[in-house]
DNA sequence: GTTAGCACTCATTTCATCCGAGTGCTAACA
DNA sequence: TGTTAGCACTCGGATGAAATGAGTGCTAAC
């Protein structure tokens, strides 16, 4: 069966309806709500195809109908095609997210936090937000400090000054000058190589020229080695969990429970965001933008949300994740849009801090 | 009326089974419970006079009785009274607790967390963990290094090898002379110094010298003292949001939503954690130990609930707390037993950790 | 192809009833 | 005087029957 302009009006009638209310659509209501002055007979002959196409379905006889999986499916597909221009009436609200972002944060983890808590407001779901996965991080410099007998302070900035700090404990004593002599053999040695570069032959050579101190230079090279793969460990902020309790079909006990020790835990999120940054990189769809409707994303205490993804862009390959997770009658419009347009203001927000301003 | 001892033992009775339960307990029950061999008659006659004590209470006529804040009060108390002493049979767990919390754990951050997370799912309630309040931090060095021409890296360490970086913006350029000049007249002026030493007078001897780079100076001394006061602002671990809805009378839908926002807002909960930091240093109680039952607490979604609280110390003024959150009928002994070793734990490892090993 | 009409379905609401856990009180007992 | 048995009473919760009404599918007419 073909499915018409009709009905496909009608279905998008049908899961508008929905959004807002939460409860079956009937026939008469849509005879009603649309203007396609149909009577709600004929609208239920149409309803009974879209049942048919799998589009809709009944909770139960003598039940209105709901939007099943594939229906959302379409209309967000379609939605996407359509109407991905249109970002500009909400310029103003952009502003104020920009001053909001901007404003009085000097630490990326307070920007990422507050932007979770922004989206999460904005939109009334649960937001996901996760700091950037630098793919190929270069060590800009480091630097040796001594801050006691036998500890030596390791300060280790990389590509777009991120800036890490590990104390490394001796066991033996190390003069000024020895301190100084390693910073100089690191930083002539390692400066402006990513991990990958720094190699076997790089690494022994190194290990030849410090001598006596060849423990030493071991403990720091493998200190950075943990600090740029640590850098991987993507780091999650969530925020808005207890929106979900505004959807009364995720809000009994058990479900509620499970979802929001999920957001709580982050592993499994972690995971998701990985593989969604990765699988991104192939599959570009619409702007960037991915919605798993019900069971098409993975998680299982998610079975019964939909969840809509952007990837942020840093440039240079540093890439991370912006998310929302809500029930599938979610407004996808006002979601994708948020996103949309969040993620266009992280990438230059963080981009500009780094860089002088245009 | 006086509370004789038979009566204490049927409130106990009462109680210790509706921590069970969390049903009303009746007369019968307690007549078979308790081995005072008394009928539930007379049960019912002591009950009476609980109630007018104002120690229990009835939902309705024709329910048993439950335990009264008053009377959590009482049974609380009594039993910090009589066991704080008691602490030995829980070596073995203790040791698990030490080496979970020592394992794979280089940051303070996540061991925190950590333990957190350890309290949480030791208790089946929800945890809060605070970072360390430094009351008095000192400059222990500070450094400045130059990452981009017009940027420079201060790393600030503090007593106790806490350590922070901010990258500061420069106006101008700065020739490495300058840089490593303004490191010495810095370190020289303030190291060993805390935030209140930094008085006026040394800052405008340090301007003085600095000369044609005052400002520069200014905008460091100003982060110095950023930093320093940033250092109270307590972060705030939480865990087990999820473990309320184990207890029914906690799970209802907005109870449950306005207490899971509570903990994840956590800031309601820092205030309330820095008052009963500044609190606790007057009225030493029961081993450092808190307990706040219903409306004792003052923070508004958690009237229903009851907290446990304790600080950690670790010396030379720096404190922070633990804390467990959860109804009313709380397993108030287990989750003493588990502050109260955790409390020495933390203590410990994070003590250890910056001292060499006795 | 559209619509009016009607019989039918079924979740939800309402209401009355029943059940039983638990109480308070009284009277008898040790 | 304290304890206990007995009994009437209360009231929340469970059970189930009946009423309600939103919504459907089908048929027949337009």
């Amino acid at each position: 069966m073909e499915i018409s302009e009709r009905k496909y009006k009608i279905l998008e009638a049908i899961i508008r309806n929905y959004l807002e209310t939460g409860e079956p659509v009937g026939s008469r209501t849509i005879s009603k709500y649309t203007d396609l002055n149909l009577s709600s007979a004929t609208i239920r002959n149409e309803m009974s195809d879209l049942e048919e196409l799998g589009l809709i379905l009944q909770p139960h006889t003598s039940a209105g109908r709901i939007p099943s999986d594939q229906g959302y499916r379409l209309y967000v597909d379609h939605m996407m095609a359509t109407r991905s221009m249109e970002l500009d009436e909400r310029a103003k609200e952009l502003e104020d997210m920009k001053t909001f972002l901007t404003d009085k944060v000097d630490k990326v983890e307070e920007l990422l936090q507050n932007v979770a808590k922004l989206l999460a407001s904005n939109t009334n779901y649960a937001s996901v937000v996760s700091t950037p996965k630098l793919s190929t991080n270069k060590l800009k410099f480091i630097q040796l400090t001594k801050v006691e007998p036998t500890k030596l302070l390791t300060v280790i900035v990389l590509d777009r000054n991120v800036i890490r700090n590990r104390i490394i404990e001796l066991d033996q004593e190390l003069s000024d000058d020895v301190v100084l002599k390693m910073n100089l053999m690191l930083n002539t040695a390692l400066n402006g190589l990513s991990l990958e570069q720094m190699n076997l032959s790089l690494v022994s050579a190194l290990r030849a020229q410090a001598g006596e101190y060849e423990g030493i230079i071991n403990t720091i090279i493998d200190t950075i080695a943990q600090v740029i793969a640590g850098e991987d460990n993507l780091k999650i902020y969530t925020s808005g969990a207890t929106n979900i309790f505004k959807y009364p079909e995720l809000s009994d006990s058990t479900k509620a429970s499970e979802l929001i020790n999920t957001l709580e835990e982050k592993q499994v999120l972690s995971n998701f965001i990985v593989n969604s940054l990765d699988s991104e990189e192939s599959s570009e769809t619409h702007d960037g933008i991915q919605v798993y409707i019900g069971n098409e994303n993975s998680i299982s205490t998610m079975q019964d949300c939909s969840v809509v993804t952007a990837t942020y862009d840093l440039g240079e390959g540093m890439r991370g994740a912006i998310g929302i997770i809500g029930p599938k009658r979610m407004d996808y419009e006002k979601v994708v849009d948020s996103i949309k347009s969040l993620k266009s203001q992280l990438g230059s927000v963080l981009t500009d801090s780094k860089e002088p301003p245009k």
